[in-house]
DNA sequence: CGGGCCTCATTTTTT
DNA sequence: ATGAGGCCCG
C-alpha cells in the first residue's frame, strides 16, 4: 500500500500527505502534479478514512477529469470511488441539476453553447433596439460573459452602466437583462451561468451552503492558475468553514487571462487563505535538460510571477533546433519531411510521438494540406468543433426541442429544416400569437390553425412539426437516446437530404452518423457513471444532451492513435510528446500583434510559448517563416523575439531558402529584402512613406464614427493602432490598416 | 418564400 | 482567401 507513496519524491510526498487546512502546490510543467492529486485523493480515502463522495476534485478539462477518475479508481482497486471529479462547469451543472428551481430554472434546464448564446445575444439586441451592425454581438456577448464571471447580475450591471460614460457598456446595460430574461424563459443557461448560478444558489441559501460545506470536506483544484473570479468565489464559499482546500497550479502556465482567468488567484492564494502550506514541485520528469533550460530562460523574462526554476536529473539531449522557412507552405513541407526523416533514422518513433503546435487554428490549414498530400497520418484537434457543425447542431436542435419545448432557439433552428415553407414572416406571426396567448412556440404551432395571417403551407408545416415533436417526446420517455436519434434521422430522411446538398454532403451525412455512434457510446459507457438520482429524474436523451453540452474538442483527442497531433498550444496544455514542433514563431503571430499593447498580454503570450516548449520530452523544433499568408494577405515577418534569449540553438534553413539567392547576405531582423517568391508584400517595413502616419492630437474622419481626435498610438508597422475619441460615438481603438481613416483638414 | 448575389469582416486561444 | 450574413429579386 505504501508503494504509491514510496515512488514519490520528497515534495510530492509532502503534498500528498498534507491533511487538513489550505495548501498551495506550485507544480511546474512535467512535475507530476496529476500524480500528486490522484495519490492524495487515494490517501485521504485510505489513510484518513474520508468517504470518497465527500471529496471534490476540480479539473480544467473533461479529459483531465476522466484521467483522474480512472487513476483513482485503479488505485482504489475497484472500490466504488464516487468522489465528485469534474470541471467547474460540470460540477456546477451537477449542483444545478438538483437545485435549479431555487434560482429560477427547472432541473432539466438546457445548456447554451457559445454559438447558441451568440444567437441569443442577437435576438436580445434586436429586442432592446441595439443596432447589431454598430455593436458587434460578439463584443456584447463577451461583455456579458465578463460580467457573469465577475458575478455581476443584469440588474446591478444595468444600474452601474445605464448612464455611464462608456457607450458600449451603456448598450450592454440594455441587452444583458433582456438576454438573461430570455434565457430564463427558455429554461436555458449559458456556460457562464454554470458558474454564476451555483454561486448565487450558495450565497442566497444559507442552509444549502452549510449542507454542502459539510458535505465537501476536502476540495482539490487542478490548474488553479486558470480560475476566474466566479470560480474563486465558488471555492471560497465551499471551503471557508473547514478550509481543507488544496490548489495545484503553475502561474507560469496561466494562459486563459483573455477568458477572465485571474492569475492573481494563485499569486495571492496565501493572502486569501492565511496559513496555507506551500509546496513547490520543481523536479521535472518529462524533458531533457536542454529543453528545460530553454523553458527556464524564456519564462525568466516575465516579471509578474513566482520565482522558480525547474530542474531535472536527466542528462544530455539533442539541441533545440531553430528552423527558418520561406513561407507557410515551405514550413509545412519541412515539418512533414523532418517527421519522415526522424522516423527513418529512429525506428522506435511512431507518428503518435510527434506534435505540431501553433498559435492560431488558421495555421492548421497549410499543415493539414501537406500531411494529407504526403499521406502522413495526422489528427487535428480544435478548429471547427464537431458539436458545432451545422448538420450536428440541426439534429441536436430537434433533440433539444424534444427535451425542452420552451427552447425557442432550438425551435427557430428546426422550424424550416427540412423545408416546411415557414419563413421569417410566418415565424413573426407565430411569435406574436404565442406571446399574446402566453404559450411557447411549439404550443403555438400545434394551434397553427388559429394563428392569424398564416399561409396554407406554413400552417400545415407547423402543425406537422408540432405533431412530430410530440410523438418523439413520448418516445424519449422509454427509449434510449440512440434509438430516438436514429428514428428521427430516418423519419426526416436527413441522410438523403444532406447527400443531395452537394460536394460536402457525404461528409455531413457521415458526421450525423458519428453523432449516433456518440449517443450509443454515451449509453454504453458514460451513462453508467452518473448519479442514480439523475438517472431516475431525467430521460436518457436529456442526459445525453447534458453531456454533449459540456464536451470540448480536446476531449476527442486520441493519444493512442497512430497519427501526428496538430493542435494549438492552448489545447496542448497538460499533454506531452517526445518530439514537438512549434510553428509560426514570428513577430505578430506568436506573440500575436495585439499583445504588444500591454505588458500583461505579452507576458501571457510568453507563458504560452513556455507551455509549448515544455510539451517536448526529447526534441524541440522552433520554426518561423519569412512570409506568411494571413487573411488573404502576404505578410513578411521575422522570427519571434521570444527566441532571442535562447542559446546553443542549432540553426537550419530549409532547402528552398538556401536555394533562393535572396537568402545570401540576408540581414536577419531587417526584413527589408523583397523576395520574388513571396509575391508582392504589401507591407515592407515600418517606414513606408506612402502610408499616412499619425500623431497624437490629430483630427481624423472615420466612415461610421465620424470625426475624432487621436488620443493614443500603439503597435507598429502593419499592426499600428490608434485610439480615437469620436466624442458622441465614444473612444475606439482602431487598427490603422483596416480602419480606413482619413485626415480631417476641417 | 427561397435562391443567388454581394458585401463585409475576419485575424486567438475554449469551458 | 474565405465564409457568413444581409439584401434583393423572381
Amino acid at each position: 500500500m505504501t508503494a504509491f507513496l514510496d515512488s514519490l519524491n520528497r515534495e510530492q510526498r509532502e503534498a500528498v500527505e498534507h491533511f487538513q487546512g489550505p495548501s498551495l502546490v506550485l507544480a511546474g510543467a512535467g512535475s507530476g502534479k496529476t500524480r500528486v492529486l490522484t495519490t492524495r485523493v487515494w490517501h485521504l480515502i485510505i489513510e484518513h478514512g474520508v468517504p470518497a463522495d465527500r471529496i471534490m476534485a476540480v479539473t480544467f478539462t473533461n479529459k483531465a477529469a476522466g484521467e483522474m477518475r480512472e487513476r483513482v479508481a485503479a488505485m482504489l482497486d475497484r472500490q466504488r470511488a464516487g468522489a465528485w471529479i469534474g470541471t467547474f462547469h460540470a460540477i456546477g451543472a451537477r449542483l444545478l441539476r438538483r437545485h435549479a428551481p431555487e434560482v429560477g430554472w427547472t432541473r432539466g434546464f438546457a445548456i447554451r453553447d457559445a454559438e447558441q448564446a451568440l444567437r441569443e445575444v442577437k435576438r436580445a439586441q434586436k429586442a432592446a433596439e441595439v443596432d447589431i451592425k454598430r455593436w458587434s454581438p460578439k463584443a456584447v456577448r463577451s461583455c456579458i460573459s465578463d460580467a457573469k464571471n465577475q458575478l455581476v447580475d443584469p440588474e446591478t450591471f444595468a444600474r452601474a452602466h445605464a448612464d455611464g460614460a462608456d457607450p458600449m457598456l451603456r448598450k450592454v446595460a440594455r441587452v444583458y437583462p433582456v438576454y438573461q430574461q430570455s434565457l430564463r424563459e427558455q429554461d436555458a443557461m449559458d456556460f457562464d451561468d454554470l458558474l454564476f448560478q451555483p454561486v448565487r444558489l450558495l450565497t442566497e441559501n444559507r442552509c444549502l451552503l452549510e449542507r454542502y460545506q459539510e458535505h465537501f470536506a476536502f476540495i482539490l483544484v487542478d490548474e488553479y492558475q486558470d480560475t476566474n473570479r466566479a470560480q474563486f468565489r465558488f471555492l471560497e464559499l465551499l471551503a471557508s468553514s473547514h478550509r481543507n482546500l488544496m490548489v495545484v497550479g503553475d502561474d507560469d502556465q496561466s494562459i486563459y487571462g483573455w477568458r477572465g482567468a485571474d492569475i492573481s488567484n494563485i499569486l495571492d492564494f496565501e493572502r486569501s487563505f492565511p496559513g496555507a502550506r506551500v509546496v513547490r514541485l520543481e523536479q521535472n520528469y518529462r524533458s531533457t535538460p536542454v529543453i528545460l533550460t530553454a523553458a527556464n530562460v524564456v519564462i525568466r523574462q516575465n516579471l509578474y510571477r513566482k520565482e522558480k526554476t525547474m530542474r531535472t536529473e536527466r542528462v544530455g539531449g539533442p539541441p533545440v533546433t531553430r528552423v527558418e522557412a520561406a513561407d507557410e507552405t515551405d514550413e509545412a513541407r519541412w515539418i512533414v519531411e523532418q517527421i519522415e526523416r526522424s522516423m527513418l533514422s529512429e525506428p522506435s518513433l511512431d507518428h503518435r510521438d510527434f506534435a505540431v503546435l501553433y498559435r492560431t487554428n488558421a495555421q492548421a490549414r497549410a499543415l493539414e494540406d501537406r500531411f494529407w498530400r504526403r499521406g502522413v497520418p495526422y489528427q487535428i484537434v480544435g478548429g471547427v468543433r464537431f458539436y458545432e457543425r451545422r448538420e450536428i447542431q440541426d439534429v441536436l436542435s430537434y433533440l433539444r426541442l424534444i427535451v425542452n419545448p420552451r427552447d425557442a432557439d432550438a425551435f427557430e433552428r428546426v422550424v424550416n429544416y427540412p423545408r416546411r415553407g415557414v419563413g421569417a414572416v410566418s415565424l413573426a406571426r407565430l411569435s406574436a400569437f404565442a406571446r399574446e396567448a402566453g404559450i411557447n412556440l411549439l404550443e403555438a404551432s400545434a394551434r397553427a390553425a388559429e394563428v392569424p395571417g398564416l399561409g396554407k403551407s406554413p400552417r400545415k408545416g407547423l402543425s406537422r412539426l408540432a405533431d412530430l415533436i410530440r410523438r418523439y417526446s413520448a418516445r424519449a420517455a422509454d427509449h434510449s437516446a440512440g434509438r430516438v436519434l436514429e428514428a428521427l434521422i430516418e423519419e426526416l430522411a436527413l441522410v438523403r437530404l444532406l447527400r443531395e446538398e452537394g460536394p460536402d454532403g457525404d461528409d455531413r451525412a457521415e458526421n450525423v452518423r458519428e453523432l449516433v455512434a456518440a449517443a450509443r457510446q454515451f449509453e454504453a459507457e458514460e451513462l453508467l457513471e452518473l448519479d442514480e438520482g439523475d438517472r431516475d429524474t431525467f430521460t436518457d436523451l436529456s442526459l445525453f444532451l447534458q453531456h454533449v453540452a459540456l464536451v470540448a474538442d480536446i476531449d476527442r483527442h486520441d493519444p493512442g492513435a497512430d497519427a501526428v497531433t496538430l493542435m494549438t498550444v492552448h489545447s496542448a496544455k497538460g499533454l506531452e510528446f517526445p518530439v514537438v514542433f512549434i510553428s509560426g514563431l514570428e513577430e505578430g503571430l506568436f506573440p500575436l500583434s495585439r499583445a504588444y499593447d500591454e505588458e500583461q498580454l505579452l507576458e501571457e503570450e510568453r507563458r504560452l510559448f513556455y507551455v509549448g516548449i515544455t510539451r517536448a520530452c526529447e526534441k524541440l523544433y522552433l520554426i518561423h517563416a519569412r512570409s506568411r499568408r494571413r487573411a488573404g494577405e502576404v505578410l513578411r515577418s521575422r522570427g519571434s523575439t521570444f527566441m532571442d534569449v535562447l542559446e546553443d540553438l542549432e540553426e537550419i534553413r530549409t532547402d528552398r531558402l538556401r536555394a533562393s539567392r535572396w537568402s545570401v547576405g540576408h540581414r536577419s531582423g531587417g526584413g527589408r529584402s523583397s523576395a520574388a517568391w513571396a509575391g508582392k508584400p504589401r507591407y515592407d517595413d515600418g517606414f513606408n512613406q506612402d502610408r499616412p502616419s499619425y500623431v497624437k492630437g490629430e483630427r481624423v474622419v472615420h466612415q461610421t464614427f465620424g470625426s475624432g481626435v487621436i488620443v493614443e498610438l500603439s503597435g507598429f508597422g502593419p499592426d499600428m493602432k490608434v485610439t480615437v475619441d469620436f466624442g458622441e460615438a465614444g473612444r475606439k481603438k482602431l487598427v490603422v490598416r483596416y480602419a480606413g481613416l482619413e485626415k480631417d483638414y476641417f
